[in-house]
DNA sequence: TCTGATAGTTAGCACTGTCTAACTTTATTC
DNA sequence: GAATAAAGTTAGACAGTGCTAACTATCAGA
């Protein structure tokens, strides 16, 4: 056997499917990973704004367990990305483009929530799990996960 | 109110939580992130030894769809982390700790996935969510899953 | 109104993860 | 065994995310 078989040629089947779905698999996570950050910024800026009347810097930061210029920085990406808009010193707004994503997010999280409790898990746990599973469910899966909470 | 109550006096609750817990959660998913990679670099290393009795770094970046001096990269951090064996221009071998991480890694991949397809996912949806999913449970979660999939 | 506390920004560092281009080593094949 | 193909590494760029230290702006209260 060539080197080549291996890597290309054999179109090789390690778990039922060839390596270069599992590939797009991977690079569907990869694609996650970079927006999961601008989604939980999003998100929590909306709500901020809904319970505050105004989302600034450092509630944000302390919501996210970050400091103050970690949140300058991704608060220029976002902006950078048409997510929001924000002068200096002054606190942030979402754009239409951030509340449609802000929104989004928020449905997510909400399924994965309300299935979690479903479950039978505790709150803490539902809501520290969800955090981080919202970002990796698909719409299909997503739809499975707010049947069965209903019918639970 | 001064603006410091927002911040930090005020125990300010949204969602019927204080934001320090909330931190605490989002704290842990940047630290399931920073694993995330390690992890599924291991998972496919011992898969690879596995089926093919070596892992090669051509096969790892194919498989993970990724370019070979990336590769190369990541396993210079899995080997000074102490996961991987390797000398120059060879294939990758695990350390007893990586292999008790990939052992780990695949149970916990292989409960997600029969959690997912119990639901009535399609397999390669269900593969895909899996993969993105299995960074973020709780071993509180997975024993739920685990549970419900030996049930359903 | 001015002054001290709080909030926000800037600059600079460290680390990770990705890439391309160029080079070295190893494997295959004639 | 020499030539060619494939694999692997190195170097260097770039972007993202985090930090601290130091600076600037804003706000609250005397």
């Amino acid at each position: 056997m060539t080197q080549r078989d291996l890597a290309t040629a054999t179109p090789v089947v390690t778990d039922g499917r060839p390596a270069d779905l599992r590939a797009e698999a991977f690079q569907g996570v990869r694609d996650a990973r970079s927006r999961e950050l601008a989604e939980d910024y999003v998100e929590l800026i909306a709500e901020l704004i809904h319970d505050h009347g105004e989302a600034r810097p450092v509630d944000i930061a302390a919501r996210l367990g970050v400091r103050a210029p970690t949140v300058t920085k991704a608060l220029d990406r976002l902006a950078r990305e048409g997510l929001i808009s924000r002068a200096k010193y002054r606190s942030v707004f979402l754009t239409d483009e951030g509340r449609a994503l802000a929104r989004e997010c928020r449905r997510r999280h909400e399924i994965v929530l309300r299935f979690l409790l479903s479950l039978g898990l505790d709150a803490e746990t539902a809501e520290h799990d969800a955090e981080g599973i919202e970002h990796h469910v698909s719409e299909r899966t997503l739809a499975l996960f707010a049947a069965f909470a209903s019918k639970a």
